[in-house]
DNA sequence: ACTGTCAAGGAGAAGC
DNA sequence: GCTTCTCCTTGACAGT
């Protein structure tokens, strides 16, 4: 059984029955063919190759040795495990992404194409990670107890989702995002609705100004005599307090007579 | 083809 | 210096 060579080392793992049938080192534990029959075993043993030199056997591939299926699964498992730790060796300084294979995906992952695998060659295809609806319910259940995980909480996720501690971490990063993103939604139509109101009570108080100042206008021609108002301005400052009389304006002005106006007048009176 | 979703990458800041 | 966070971006994938 070969691993794919995630992190463009061009080595690779191995993890089988060594192909010569010989004990590979003085070390190897040998795996019973048979439960009874101790003088037949495989001699499992890792080894670390170039790429594409099949030190091993795929399992896929392999001829029926006789093994039994469990002692199969044992052992790759136990292979799966050594992978798994090997690529976060490698992965912790390295910008290949992988993702911990779940049940019946394990085979589909470790028989990657060659172009999915190859990360050295620059052929980068993030494998896209759908977690769960199982798996997210639990995230969910430990998001609404806390909403950041600490590193023992995120082992014991992680081992429980058979996922990447990292992975978790991340689960809980993006899902913070999304309610800080939700929350930031929530204002922005909240505004949204608080400008519109203000924007309506800003064009009702611009037509109460209209009102008030075409009364205003009305007033003040009740008060001026006819004869003033067609009188041209001789000067165009005034003379007591030197302002000058803005250009296109008349003098004296509406307020130079407003000034002579008793107040109580001038005050806007409540619309009907 | 386009768009939305979401896991993951990366930069920078904060806390220890 | 390390870890963890936020923020922003990227890329894979599904739905239309």
């Amino acid at each position: 059984m070969e691993f794919p060579d995630d992190c463009s080392t061009r080595l690779c793992l191995g993890f089988g029955p060594t192909s010569t049938g010989q004990r590979p080192h003085l070390r190897a534990v040998p795996v019973p063919l048979n439960r009874d029959d101790g003088d037949h075993v495989l001699w499992p043993s890792l080894s670390l190759g170039l790429l594409g030199t099949g030190t091993y056997r795929s399992t896929a591939s392999a001829p029926d040795t006789g093994m039994a299926g469990k002692q199969l699964f044992l052992a790759e498992s136990i292979s799966m495990e050594l992978h798994r730790e090997v690529s976060s060796i490698f992965n912790n300084s390295s910008s290949c992404t992988k993702r911990e294979p779940e049940g019946d995906e394990l085979e589909k992952t470790v028989m990657v194409s060659d172009e999915e695998e190859e990360c050295g060659s620059r052929i980068l295809r993030r494998k896209k990670l759908r977690l769960s609806k199982e798996q997210i319910s639990i995230l969910e259940g430990s998001f609404k107890a806390h909403t950041t995980v600490n590193p023992k909480q995120k082992e014991d996720l992680a081992r429980r989702l058979r996922l990447w501690p990292r992975q978790v971490e991340v689960w809980f990063q993006n899902r913070r995002a999304r309610i800080k993103s939700k929350q930031t939604e929530v204002e922005c139509e909240a505004l949204k609705r608080r400008c519109e109101t203000l924007g309506e009570e800003n064009r009702r108080l611009q037509e109460q100004v209209q009102e008030l100042k075409l009364l205003s206008k009305a007033r003040q021609a009740v008060m001026m005599p006819p004869f003033l108002a067609q009188i041209q301005p001789p000067f165009t400052a005034c003379p007591s307090c030197g302002k000058s009389a803005k250009s296109g304006g008349t003098f004296p002005s509406t307020t130079f007579f407003a000034s002579s106006i008793p107040k109580s007048q001038l005050l806007p009176q409540p619309l009907s």
